[in-house]
DNA sequence: CTGTTAGCGCTTTCAT
DNA sequence: ATGAAAGCGCTAACAG
């Protein structure tokens, strides 16, 4: 009946332990990744055995006495939080390099999400990236241990930590380079203004707008998307301006395809056309949109502070800024 | 003692059986979501316990006997490996919608692929999720439990089960479209021939422009991006020829910005062009290239089937596929 | 260095 | 319907 059991569930350490002539206790320090003190021969006997048996730990049960998984949650709105790809793609790969795994929340459409977040894995992860805005800084506290939490999503109430593209920088010098080219009149095409990131981001287009003197002729609304963009572009409301700032590059694409007659290849267009995010597709031929960017590597390499060194993030460093810069493209 | 252990750690099951004076066994049924068998007074104090403490399962432990984590793995090599964003977000959504968590694989850069697994949680998931290539079906099945694997990576060998869009119907469609309007000479782009997916797709297309008489001039070698699409458009082997055709979107795109002026708004084009893969970033003015898709609904449905009746994939059915189609735009 | 002994938090017989 | 008790697989004291 041993035999049989083995037969039908993957062999435990117990298994190994007991084919390696040794105690459960030494087989499981033979197999830790820390060095634990065991004699040479039986450690070579347990590590065979293993191999022999192709023993797989069950890390859930080893997770429930070292009270860690080896697990972050990143939980998003939609999988298009990530404006850029490139940079999700990057995070999961540096998460796992240091040896851990990503468990992936959409929280978009789930209506009751402390319920669904509560009965789930996520809610016993090492560490949660919030790049979602479905709940405040309060309540994702609440929600989780504090201390686990690492807001990205721009919704920082100061005693989470939270690490933050400081948009100011990129913004001022997009408009500064629209005033050094003498554009005195300009249109400002957000997203939802419901979003305090949105919210600030407008606030600073605003403020150096006045700075240099440019006056904001009109503000359209769109929700970031290219589709929104053409629609605004297209309406009667759009306005004859020297310059249109744009809060994510989509939109630029869309009010650049609508007008684009007033873009001829390699030449100065009849407006300025300024994006926001500096995805990719930027570089791509067909959408020179000059934008505003930041250093992915730099973001990523904070984020990797925080799941490796927490511990940095309690109190005077809680709140990380990564700066931001203007990316000059042919639209501008 | 007891109230400071309770101050550290989050309440346990035992913490809410005590407060609402049951047993742990009591309080474990009346939370159980089955309907088992309790009084309904001692239900409702359990519940309201169970609020008042704010109690949240421990997963990991239940899984520990229960034998299932509600937890499904999905592995890509990269993230651009879902060609369409829109896929990878529906899935999540579909997968969280029947109350399981999705584990996140990047292998793309992963060395030792199979160690990495077999240290995570991602080994004990209840189900995996193929995208990558990094292994063939044989030893994908010899790493997990096989009726655990569904490949969608198109390596499917016959006795695991696979759900794969059937790419000869819209490559007999895209190639049929071209010899009705004329086209005698083609050539193709094509990705990393190295896949077994891309080679079956190569042949497609040579197969059926030998139907119909096309004659194919040249075989050009890129790797799927909009880089290698412009970089083999650019080359002097590019030929001159009635229609290119292109295994992916991108590198369609590439094709299309190097020869932009050969294709004027709303205008046949100098010559024809098809992608590969329906990008919704062809939806797009500036590249309104016709494509080849599929019915992502329908193809996330037999996923999905997988996933709550796998018992449905053992035999016959083991082999799932998915129609693809050919999509027209300006381009052709 | 090694083995024994307790658990981790939860579910599940099995009596009652 | 209920509670006691036995684990799930593993690690962490604690004595030897």
């Amino acid at each position: 009946m041993d035999s049989s059991r083995k037969r039908r569930t993957s062999p435990t350490i117990a298994d190994v332990a007991e084919l390696a002539g040794v105690s459960r206790a030494i087989a499981s320090r033979a197999l830790s990744s820390e060095s634990r003190p065991v004699s040479a021969d039986k450690r070579a006997r347990v590590l065979e055995a293993a191999e022999k048996l192709g023993f797989k730990p069950n890390l859930l049960a080893r997770s429930l006495t070292t009270k860690t998984v080896n697990l972050i949650a990143v939980i998003v709105n939609h999988i298009h939080d990530f404006s850029d790809l490139d940079l999700f793609d990057l995070l999961i790969g540096e998460i796992q390099s240091i040896g851990k795994q990503v468990i992936f929340l959409r929280v978009g459409s789930v209506e009751r999400v402390e319920e669904f977040l509560r009965n789930g894995v996520a809610y016993h992860v090492d560490a949660v990236l919030v790049f979602s805005d479905f709940a405040d800084a309060a309540k994702v506290r609440k929600m989780f241990r504090n201390d686990d939490v690492l807001m990205l999503n721009g919704m920082h109430d100061g005693s989470s930590p939270s690490v933050v593209p400081d948009e100011a920088i990129g913004i001022a010098e997009a408009v500064a380079d629209a005033a050094s080219k003498g554009v005195a009149t300009a249109a400002l095409v957000t997203g939802r203004v419901s979003s305090p990131v949105e919210q600030s981001r407008i606030a600073a287009y605003k403020a150096e707008m006045r700075r240099h003197c440019i006056k904001l002729v009109a503000e359209l609304r769109g929700d970031y998307s290219y589709a929104s963009g053409r629609q605004v572009a297209q309406s009667d409301e759009w306005p004859s301006v020297d310059a249109v700032f744009c809060t994510s590059d989509a939109m630029a694409m869309g009010v650049m395809d609508v007008h684009r007659d007033a873009f001829p290849q390699n030449q100065p267009g009849r407006f300025k056309l300024y994006g926001f995010d500096n995805l990719s597709l930027t570089d791509f031929e067909a959408y020179p949109i000059s934008s505003i960017g930041y250093d992915k590597k730099a973001y990523i390499g904070e984020i990797l502070r925080f799941l490796t060194r927490p511990e940095e993030f309690t109190n005077a460093e809680a709140y990380v800024t990564v700066p931001t810069f203007f990316v000059p493209r042919t639209t501008s």
